[in-house]
DNA sequence: GGTTGACGCGCG
DNA sequence: AAAGCGCGCGTCAACC
C-alpha cells in the first residue's frame, strides 16, 4: 500500500482527554507508546496540521485514534486542519462488536455501544451520579481511549478475514472524516433559484396556501362536492373520496391513480405541490440554507447496512426537482458523477460470476441482459435484477426472476443463500465482513410459537412470512452492503486526491465554505452512489479526472482483478441538474 | 400539553 | 399493477 493511500499502516497517535482537563496525544507503534505532548485544546489544531505536513512529506504518514470523528474534527476543520486518516473508535467498534463474536472484551464494553450521545434520562443520571461521570467510561478519557483500541486490535485478527476488515474498519472512518468535511464545507445552493422553482411550481405566495395550490384544492372540493375538505387531513380525505362514490382503501397516489374520477387529477397534482411545500419548501430555506450554503447532518454507518443516513435537512432525499438550485458559486463547477447500476455490479463481483460482469461491462447493464438474451428488453432486464436482489415473488418482477436464475447462476446463488440464511435465522456477511443483525424478537417469538407443539396453522403461516421478511432483508443486506463499502472506497481515494490540488488564489475562493476547503475542489455531496465535487472552474476537469480513477482504485480494492468495472455518469455543470 | 405511530412520499 | 430492500421527514390523530 502506498503512503498516500487511505488504507496504509501509518503511524498511529491516539487523542483524548486527561483526568485533570487538556487533551493527551500518545504517539504508538507496534511496541506500544512512543511519545506523549500535552495540549490545550486551542494548540491542538496547530500541532495536529505540523504532524500531518511531516506524515505527509517523508513519514508514514499518520492514523488519528478517537472516540469519535463526530466530535473530534469539526473544531480541527473550523480551524483549517484536514487529517488524512483516522480511526473512529465508536464506529468500528459497533462493527467489530457484530461482526466479530470471539471478541469477548469488545462485546462486553457496552459503553461503547450507541452514538454516545446521552438521551434525557441519561443526563439526568449522570448529573445525579455520585462518582464523577467523566471517570465512569467516558469514551474520550485517554485511557479508556487506549484501552479500547487495543480492544479492537485484539480484535481484528479474530475476524473471518481480517484484511478485509481492516480495509473496512478503515473505509468507514475514512466515511466519518468525509461527512465532517462534507458538512463544513456544505452544498453550494441558490436560494433565489429555489424560491423562484417554487413560485413556479407552486405559484406565488399571498400570505396563505401558494395560488396553484389553492386553485387545485378547490377544485378538488369542487369535484368530491365538500367545499371546506381538508385535502391534507388523510382519514378526512378519505372519508370524502368514499362519500363521493370513490371506493379506495387509502388515499396514496399509487391507488388513486387508478381511478377514473375528475377529483383524481387536481388531487395527484395538489399532493404533488403539497410535498414540495411542506418538505422542501420556503420553510426548509429558511432553516436550513444560510449565506448561500446547505449544511445537512450526515450520519455515517447510521443504517444497519453501513450506508450512511441523515438527521436534519433531509440530505437524502433531496427532490431531483431541486437539483437546479444545488449551484456552483461564481468561477465554480459542480463535478457530478453516479455510479451505473452499481449494486448488480458489486453482485457480479462478489459472485464471482463472469457472465453477469460481461453483460455488465462497458455498459448499461440492463441492456447487457436483454443482449444476451435472458430477457426481451432492457425493461425487462432492470425488472427482473431489481426482483432478484430484493427477493420479489409475484408480479411482472418476481416472473422475470427465474430467468436470470438460469441465465446467472453464480450471481443468483449469492442472493439466494443470503436469503436462505436469514430465512433460518443466521447471520449474512458483505463483503469487507460487515454483519447483519440477529434476528429480532419478532422472528424468533414466531418461529418459537411455531415449532411448539400444538401449534396452529396461522402460527406456522406467521412464522414463515416472518422468516421470508428477514430473507429478503439478508438478501438485499450483502449487496446494499458492499455496494455501499465500494461507495466509501471511492470517496476515501477521492478525498485524498483532491486534497492534493493546488490552492487557487484567495479571492478566488468559494467564500462561503469552511475555510479548509474554500480554496481548491473539494467533495460537496454524497447520495449512496453518487458524489459531487464542487471545484474551481480550472480544476474541474482534473477532479472529473480524479472521480473517475478514485471509482476505478475502488473496484480494485474490493474485487482486485475481478473484471467488473463500475462505469460513472458524469457531467460538469454549473448546477446539479442532468 | 407533549409524545408516538401510521401514513404518504421523497431519495437510492 | 405496486409486487420486492434501505432510509428521513412532515402531517395528522390518537394517546398519555
Amino acid at each position: 500500500m502506498d503512503e498516500g493511500s487511505p488504507w496504509a499502516d501509518a503511524e498511529r497517535i491516539a487523542l483524548g482527554r486527561a483526568p485533570g482537563g487538556g487533551i493527551v496525544a500518545i504517539v504508538l507503534d507496534r511496541a506500544g507508546e512512543r511519545g506523549r505532548r500535552t495540549l490545550t485544546a486551542a494548540e491542538l489544531p496547530a500541532w495536529v496540521a505540523e504532524r500531518e505536513a511531516e506524515g505527509s512529506t517523508g513519514g508514514r504518514g499518520v492514523r488519528w485514534v478517537w472516540s469519535s470523528t463526530a466530535d473530534w474534527y469539526p473544531p480541527l476543520l473550523d480551524a483549517g486542519v484536514r487529517v488524512a486518516r483516522c480511526h473512529d473508535l465508536r464506529l468500528c467498534h459497533a462493527i467489530l462488536r457484530d461482526a466479530v463474536p470471539a471478541a469477548l472484551e469488545l462485546r462486553a464494553a457496552t459503553h461503547w455501544d450507541g452514538t454516545g450521545v446521552l438521551d434525557a434520562p441519561a443526563q439526568a443520571e449522570a448529573l445525579f451520579a455520585v462518582e464523577s461521570p467523566a471517570v465512569a467510561g467516558d469514551r474520550d478519557d485517554l485511557r479508556e481511549v487506549l484501552v479500547e483500541l487495543a480492544r479492537q486490535d485484539a480484535a481484528l485478527p479474530l475476524a473471518s478475514d481480517p484484511g478485509r476488515m481492516r480495509l473496512l474498519l478503515a473505509a468507514e472512518s475514512a466515511g466519518a472524516l468525509t461527512a465532517a468535511e462534507m458538512r463544513t464545507a456544505g452544498v453550494p445552493w441558490d436560494a433565489q433559484h429555489h424560491r423562484r422553482i417554487l413560485e413556479d411550481v407552486l405559484g406565488p405566495r399571498r400570505g396563505g396556501v401558494p395560488e396553484y395550490m389553492a386553485r387545485l384544492a378547490g377544485e378538488v372540493r369542487e369535484a368530491l362536492g365538500d367545499p371546506v375538505l381538508a385535502l391534507d387531513s388523510p382519514p378526512r380525505l378519505l372519508r370524502a373520496l368514499h362519500a363521493a362514490g370513490i371506493l379506495v382503501d387509502s388515499t396514496s397516489k399509487w391507488e388513486l391513480r387508478q381511478i377514473d374520477h375528475p377529483a383524481i387529477a387536481p388531487l395527484l397534482e395538489y399532493k404533488r405541490l403539497s410535498r414540495l411545500m411542506t418538505a422542501n419548501g420556503w420553510a426548509w430555506l429558511d432553516e436550513w440554507v444560510h449565506e448561500g450554503r446547505f449544511r445537512p447532518v450526515y450520519v455515517p454507518g447510521g443504517v444497519v447496512s453501513g450506508r450512511w443516513a441523515s438527521s436534519g435537512g433531509g440530505a437524502l432525499q433531496l427532490p431531483r426537482q431541486l437539483r437546479e438550485a444545488l449551484r456552483a458559486d461564481p468561477g465554480w463547477r459542480i463535478v457530478a458523477a453516479d455510479v451505473a447500476q452499481l449494486e448488480p455490479r458489486v453482485l457480479a463481483a462478489m459472485a464471482r460470476d463472469d457472465r453477469l460482469a460481461d453483460a455488465a461491462r462497458g455498459r448499461d447493464l440492463y441492456e447487457g441482459i436483454a443482449a444476451s438474451g435472458a430477457v426481451a428488453t432492457r425493461a425487462e432486464g432492470k425488472m427482473a435484477v431489481l426482483g432478484a436482489m430484493y427477493g420479489a415473488t409475484t408480479g411482472d418482477s418476481g416472473r422475470l426472476v427465474p430467468r436470470l436464475r438460469t441465465a446467472y447462476p453464480k450471481a443468483m446463488g449469492l442472493v439466494d443463500a443470503a436469503a436462505r440464511s436469514g430465512e433460518d435465522g443466521g447471520v449474512v456477511s458483505t463483503w469487507l465482513g460487515r454483519t447483519s443483525p440477529a434476528p429480532d424478537d419478532a422472528w424468533r417469538g414466531a418461529q418459537a410459537r411455531a415449532s411448539r407443539p400444538g401449534a396452529s396453522s396461522a402460527d406456522e403461516t406467521r412464522a414463515r412470512r416472518i422468516g421470508r421478511d428477514r430473507g429478503r432483508f439478508t438478501r438485499n443486506f450483502v449487496v446494499q452492503g458492499t455496494a455501499a463499502e465500494w461507495a466509501l472506497a471511492w470517496m476515501a481515494d477521492l478525498r485524498l486526491r483532491l486534497a492534493q490540488f493546488p490552492a487557487v488564489e484567495p479571492d478566488r475562493a468559494a467564500p462561503r465554505s469552511g475555510r479548509a476547503f474554500a480554496r481548491r475542489a473539494h467533495l460537496a455531496f454524497f447520495l449512496h452512489d453518487e458524489v459531487l465535487v464542487h471545484a474551481p472552474e480550472e480544476q474541474a476537469e482534473a477532479a472529473a479526472q480524479a472521480v473517475r480513477e478514485s471509482a476505478a482504485a475502488a473496484g480494485r480494492l474490493l474485487f482486485g482483478s475481478f473484471p467488473i468495472d463500475f462505469p460513472l455518469d458524469l457531467r460538469i455543470a454549473d448546477s446539479a441538474d442532468k
